[in-house]
RNA sequence: GUGGUUGUAGCUCAGUUGGUUAGAGCGCCUGAUUGUGGUUCAGGAGGUCGUCGGUUCGAGACCGAUCUUCCACCCCA
């Protein structure tokens, strides 16, 4: 066999029924997007490497795929350059767009870009995939499909009370139930920080933070420690590390520590408002809460962190996440609107219903019915029919050469078409058809109105 | 980017301390059956053992590099 050819890593082929289930999960999410209100919008595939470099840190960077320059972009470059050996310097110079990393940038690069023609608060769905050179590994892939709902041009929490109950609606409607909504606050972590007296070193903690129950209270600690957080400030978080309980139980232990901080009490009272409404209006399946460690998500929220874990047992990272920022737009030149929004995570959406069972059965409609071919004249026959068939909205095919019957037969049970018609002389001569039930093997003559009749 | 792991027929996998012509099941093709698939029977095709290099009289097996798979870390959906 000659050199076998191959995708590049970390990306997939799908075949008739991974699109057939793919495309399940998007039309759920995209019928519960328009059903709360939000209008479809497209991004090109790549951007200006400008507007993504620099957005997600230092990681995410490293993380961006980018595209060589087309053209002799080599003679460009002057021979110190060259000798420099430095990539930060370098790439700029030899590549200036880059495949989009989410949809939450561009997403803000286009609010700006067409501020004057978008109605404000402005909401708006993406559908389309993303592009990350990470190392692959389960639920981990270098080309994946985000689903992002955002409202951008308002500040009311009224947004966040709706977008858990989206969440709610989405994975409800997929069947995936006992989802769990995380919720946190940026504001909230941003009062520890300051409590603590490590205000300049909010990611650090967080990140440490984020990984309490993955690595455990004293790895925590150790982390915080070698970043440089004092011992006094670790020995007041104690509490944090011990949090448990109900909503009420979690947000009266916080209060005690952030009485002092001014916008950690702000978190909190956003929080109350959210929880309020959502007991108020009560969710499907989903349970919301409180997970003062949340901490995920990139560097741009300011208000409310979301993140949605797979259900217990199923060994998947989130399957989704989003938040509040208030000033994402600012970075393109329009300060003071804020947005907030959530993402589903389809193609780990996929590996979880998969896992657990939950594509409905009959997900792919295929061909009904297969018209034998015996030859050119009885062909025409078979298609008049299925073309009247076709009318009728019933899906049939004919089998495009007269091969032998054996081979005919096979494929229409390969592909498991249910109905198979034949015509041959005879039935040409009493303009009939003999319709053949797969599954029994039972056969009987008809005429046209009878096989529609059967088949619709 | 760091550490580990995987690769043998279309698929799932055997293959002994390195030793003739690399096997099995399933699938595929042909026939039994010139107007009947899914069952049965008989026969057949298909592999540069991921790739490149090395050690050896001899490599699917040992060593190195590289690609790929999966996993952990970093980070993340």
């Amino acid at each position: 066999m000659a050199q076998k050819p191959s995708i590049p890593k970390g990306t997939r082929d799908f075949n008739a029924v991974e699109v057939a289930k793919r495309s399940y999960i998007m039309d759920t999410i995209k019928e519960q997007f328009e059903l709360y209100g939000f209008q479809p919008i497209e991004t090109p595939s790549f951007e200006n490497s400008q507007t993504l470099m620099g957005k997600y840190g230092d990681e995410g960077d490293r993380l961006i795929f980018k595209i060589l320059n087309s053209g002799e972009y080599l003679k460009k470059i002057s021979e110190d350059d060259y000798a420099s050996r430095s990539e930060a310097n370098f790439t700029p110079k030899i590549s200036e767009k880059a495949l989009r990393y989410d949809l939450t940038v561009p997403f803000a690069r286009y609010v700006v870009q067409h501020q004057n023609e978008i109605e404000f608060p402005f909401k708006r769905y993406q559908i389309q995939p993303v592009w990350r050179a990470d190392r692959p590994q389960k639920g981990r892939f270098r080309e994946f499909y985000q689903c992002d709902a955002d409202v951008v041009g308002s500040t009311s929490l009224f947004q966040e009370v709706e977008f858990i109950q989206l969440y709610d609606a989405v994975f409800s409607a997929l069947k995936l139930e006992s989802a769990t909504i995380k919720i946190n606050n940026r504001k909230i972590l941003s009062g520890i920080a300051e409590v603590i007296g490590a205000q300049d070193k909010l990611i650090d903690f967080t990140v440490a933070l984020d990984k309490l129950d993955k690595i455990g209270e004293e790895k925590v600690k150790e982390e915080m420690r070698s970043k440089g957080i004092s011992e006094a400030g670790i020995a007041q978080l104690q509490p944090l590390f011990s949090l448990e309980g109900d909503f009420a139980t979690q947000v009266g232990t916080l209060k005690s520590i952030l009485n002092s901080s001014e916008i950690g009490l702000k978190g909190i009272e956003e929080l109350e408002f959210i929880d309020g409404a959502i007991s108020n209006l009560g969710l499907k399946t989903a349970q919301l809460q409180l997970d003062v460690t949340l901490a995920r998500g990139l560097n741009y929220y300011t208000g409310a962190i979301f993140e949605v874990s797979a259900p217990e047992g199923v060994n998947m990272g989130s399957i989704g996440g989003g938040g509040r920022y208030d000033d994402l737009t600012s970075i393109f030149g329009k300060p003071d609107t804020s947005g907030v929004g959530i993402s589903f995570g389809l193609d780990r959406i996929y590996l979880v219903l998969e896992e657990l069972d939950l594509f409905p059965e009959t997900i792919t409609d295929a061909t009904k019915v297969l018209f034998i071919n015996f030859g050119e004249q009885e062909a025409m026959a078979c298609l008049n029919a299925v073309t009247a068939l076709r009318a009728e909205n019933i899906k049939a095919e004919l089998y495009p050469d007269s091969a032998k019957m054996k081979k005919q037969m096979t494929y229409a049970n390969r592909r498991n078409i249910p109905y198979v018609v034949l015509v041959g002389e005879e039935e040409l001569n009493s303009n009939t058809f003999t319709l053949k039930t797969m599954e029994t093997g039972e056969q009987q003559e008809l005429d046209l109105p009878s096989l529609i009749n059967i088949l619709r």
